[in-house]
DNA sequence: TTCGTGATAGAG
DNA sequence: TCTATCACGAAG
């Protein structure tokens, strides 16, 4: 079976960003000559979520209106980090961000790139998956669904147990369980918090 | 736990 | 022009 022909296509993307965070979670990332197993992804809609940049930034929403499913939108964060992010637009549009991966190919060349040894720190976060790969702003808006040099590959393998927990490192609209890891990968950015959600925990929970 | 870093947006 | 904010990461 030839990369090619496991390519997910732009389809894929004109659904709804929920389930496509929690799809792509398992699937290959694709970037030159590197590759990595999508181990975290969390969702962010268009439309009712202050989180998602769409809310407070006209520039996003105009990203929105502009492009199609499945472009790359890119943005520097903290004055120090890129964040790689897929466009939704389906049922409903949002972005799925790509927190974090498994080293498959070109593990030399990630470790070069972020001045480490430790395969499991290489990719575990959104900003240090972008330094592995090498994503930066010249690949704002690219087609992710076209090149078969950048983009995203259905595994060999389908089974894929995936946890749903609450998105992290934002503090608006934090309680979605929108946030979409492997269950037990040792390659997420920071370890779920719990397996199971309780509807209703005010009191368990310090601060 | 703290802090650097720079883009963005909105207020004045 | 100024300020607040931020989907982070590394050092301590």
């Amino acid at each position: 079976m030839t990369v090619r022909s496991r390519i997910i296509r732009g389809a894929f993307f004109r659904r709804d960003p929920i389930r496509c965070a929690r799809e792509l979670v398992g699937t290959e990332l694709i970037w030159g000559k590197c590759i990595g197993k999508i181990v975290e992804t969390e969702a962010y809609l268009a439309e009712n979520d202050e989180a998602c940049h769409t809310f407070s930034r006209p520039t996003a929403r105009a990203f929105v209106e502009r492009n199609k499913a499945g472009a790359a939108y890119i943005y520097f964060s903290y004055g120090a980090h890129w964040m790689l992010n897929v466009l939704v637009k389906g049922i409903a549009n949002g972005f799925v961000l790509v927190r974090a991966a498994q080293p498959l190919r070109g593990i030399a060349l990630m470790k070069k790139r972020r001045g480490l040894d430790d395969e499991r720190r290489l990719c575990s976060g959104p900003g240090k998956l972008t330094e592995a790969f090498d994503i930066t702003d010249r690949n704002h808006e690219m087609n992710l669904c076209v090149d078969p040099r950048h983009c995203f590959a259905y595994a060999v393998e389908e089974d894929v147990d995936v946890v749903a927990d609450e998105r992290i490192g934002i503090t608006r609209s934090a309680h979605h369980p929108w946030r979409f890891t492997i269950r037990g990968s040792k390659f997420v950015s920071v370890p779920v918090r719990s397996l199971t959600r309780p509807a209703i925990d005010r009191n368990s929970s310090p601060r």
